[in-house]
DNA sequence: TTTACATTTGACAATAATTGTCAAGTTAAT
DNA sequence: ATTAACTTGACAATTATTGTCAAATGTAAA
């Protein structure tokens, strides 16, 4: 399973787009966006969706990706991430209904 | 399902602590232990191992249900929240085999 | 009803985490 | 050796989190 920077990276590639142009777009310096694809950063949310867009990648399965990856930086190193996971999955679930 | 602040609150309330007890030991204003526990602020991880000592609630559970509001928190109100939690799960198991 | 105490609220200060720039350092292809 | 793309690391700017404080609100006993 390829992380957010390794999707990045490789569709820049296959168009041919160099850091500079693509982080001219998003308005950051190469370095950031450098270090995004080789996961040392994080993206930000809008950058996520704005690379979506410039790359012409899908933008739903980039965004998953991208939030779960976050949601597994909050639950590093943590002995219970994957309870935790679970009772948040109950949880949203449990939301959703009380919604409809 | 109980919120965290709410465990906490009730438990509190059962062993007739006042807010200024609870909030001396862990050295912080009794408006952020009112807050925490109406669940207008976060508790910090290292906030919530110390109440579980303090009011002598089990580590594991109140942890787990602590993390689960912290992933939670990161997805709210994202159209596929749902989604990037089972890809998050799939990732953390991936994870754990390679370790093995 | 007023006194005394517990809790809540909101403005804002302190601290910590994140996001960014910049310049110098690699790498790789001429 | 030059050049262009990318990487690295120190540190600056920005934003988010965590905290204090004082005033407001609730609560119950005297």
């Amino acid at each position: 399973m390829k992380t957010t920077g390794e999707i990045i990276r490789e569709k820049r590639e296959k168009k041919g787009l160099l850091l500079r142009h693509v982080s001219a777009q998003l308005d950051i310096d190469t370095a950031i966006l450098s270090k995004i694809e080789r996961g040392e950063r994080k993206a930000t949310r809008d950058q996520i969706t704005k690379l979506a867009n410039i790359l012409e990648l899908d933008k739903e399965s980039l965004l998953i990706q991208y939030l779960s990856e976050k949601i597994l930086y909050e639950i590093q190193d943590e002995d219970f991430g994957i309870q935790a996971l679970k009772v948040a999955e109950k949880q949203i679930k449990y939301k959703m209904m009380r919604k409809l």
